[in-house]
DNA sequence: TCAAAAGTGTTATGATTACACCCATGA
DNA sequence: TCATGGGTGTAATCATAACACTTTTGA
């Protein structure tokens, strides 16, 4: 309150001065396709409008911080990867200078049952990244960079595990790949490709109640926090 | 200047809030090293502390124009590659909240004659990677992280070709990989794997003057701002 | 039995490696 | 002639791709 009087008393040109926003792209790979988490835009006078979930940065908090509070203000596992995108600058129909918006990207391991009543009673979304439109375009340009940014680093790290949950089968993970490339996967030879780096461990331990030949359970063989720089590996799609 | 005064009446906490800095590493490859640009540290009481180029972020300035700026006000010629690298929160010894500062890299392609005595009476220095020290924790964690990015690029792209001549020798592509990957190079199935991409043409010219069997120039086979997005390949070293 | 997915085996291809070798040039 | 780097040829090895095949499970 203090601080926006003083702000107020320079004048608008200043009070903008360097506002910086962080905006945070929160994945989850759920029913065979990815999908980002939005929430409702309270500020907006439309209902039905949605934004990613963002803060601005506020005194004495560093960036970080500030992104790790997004996530936990809406996930409620400690369990989650975030990075940085990078800076954007961008033009709001408000201001006439560029504001700066600083983007992470997160990626969780959804649990159905626990978070499906949470989501219908509250003005948050999980949606498909194919589906999402009417977003601003500030929203929609750190969306699109975040998506490039996954796909080259799922095919040059192993960062693309933090989607799957504990245990997984080779199934998900070749429907992981398959969908945020959007390309078609040799099931047979990518097997073989992800078992060779040893990369999983096999768990024996085997899939129950499907109508088909039961897969076989896999689960890391690295530390997580190894995924994104230290397990290496080339995949060429 | 007049800026300035209406920040003081706010005293230090506000005016500092969101302070925005531009910082700038720029590459260029020369006598087989790899090299950044320095600048003196005219803020500085101690003579001899260099600093990256850098710049404040000014009122209804973009953050890209504005590290555009810094390089031009460096390099001669506009024929240059500019890329962010994220956003770095760091804390200095004259505030107690983080500052923000937004990295970019750039590589130049330096031409001896014409910058040497440019260099020999002014304030900047190109300095060999590998030679850097005493710079502000800042301005060093910019730095390692540049090279990393660096290093991880030029696996995956044709961007290092930016720290070339127009014409090269393959001898001069290799040692350019050698020393920013910190590897040795087996040199025949190098230059093969380099024909193969039908990224470079020869130019059915050749080195004069050395006291070897002189070397065919090549130059790039694809527009030069392709090179970070389009030109794709895998070096897995 | 069928459909669907799991999982194995095998062969061909292509990239990479290692190494031997010859070529051109100035000192 | 020698040293230095340019440049070619070739065989072995390894990763990948393509495809045929068998296995397991519930309906």
């Amino acid at each position: 309150m203090k601080k926006e009087k003083s702000e107020e008393r320079l004048g608008l040109n200043l009070s903008q001065e360097n506002k910086i926003e962080i905006d945070c792209v929160i994945f989850c790979f759920e029913d065979r396709s990815l999908k980002v988490l939005l929430v409702k835009n309270e500020n907006d006078a439309m209902n039905g409008n949605w934004r990613l979930p963002s803060a601005s940065l506020e005194h004495g908090e560093t960036i970080l911080k500030t992104a790790q509070k997004i996530l936990k203000k809406h996930i409620s596992k400690d369990d989650f990867f975030l990075e940085q995108l990078r800076a954007f600058g961008y033009h709001s129909s408000t201001s006439f200078q560029e504001n700066i918006s600083i983007g992470y990207y997160a990626m969780v391991r959804r649990e159905k049952k626990k978070e499906d009543d949470e989501e219908f009673h509250s003005d948050i979304i999980w949606i498909d990244i194919n589906n999402i439109a009417d977003l601003e375009d500030k929203y929609m340009m750190v969306i699109d960079f975040s998506i490039k940014e996954l796909r080259k680093n799922i095919c040059c790290s192993a960062v693309g595990f933090n989607l799957l949950p504990e245990k997984f089968t080779l199934l998900q993970v070749i429907h992981l790949y398959e969908e945020i490339l959007g390309i078609e996967i040799n099931k047979t030879n990518f097997r073989r490709k992800i078992l060779q780096r040893r990369l999983v461990r096999g768990l024996a331990e085997k899939e129950e109640g499907v109508s088909n030949r039961a897969a076989e359970f896999y689960s890391l063989n690295v530390p997580k926090d190894e995924l994104f720089w230290n397990a290496k590996f080339n995949f060429n799609f």
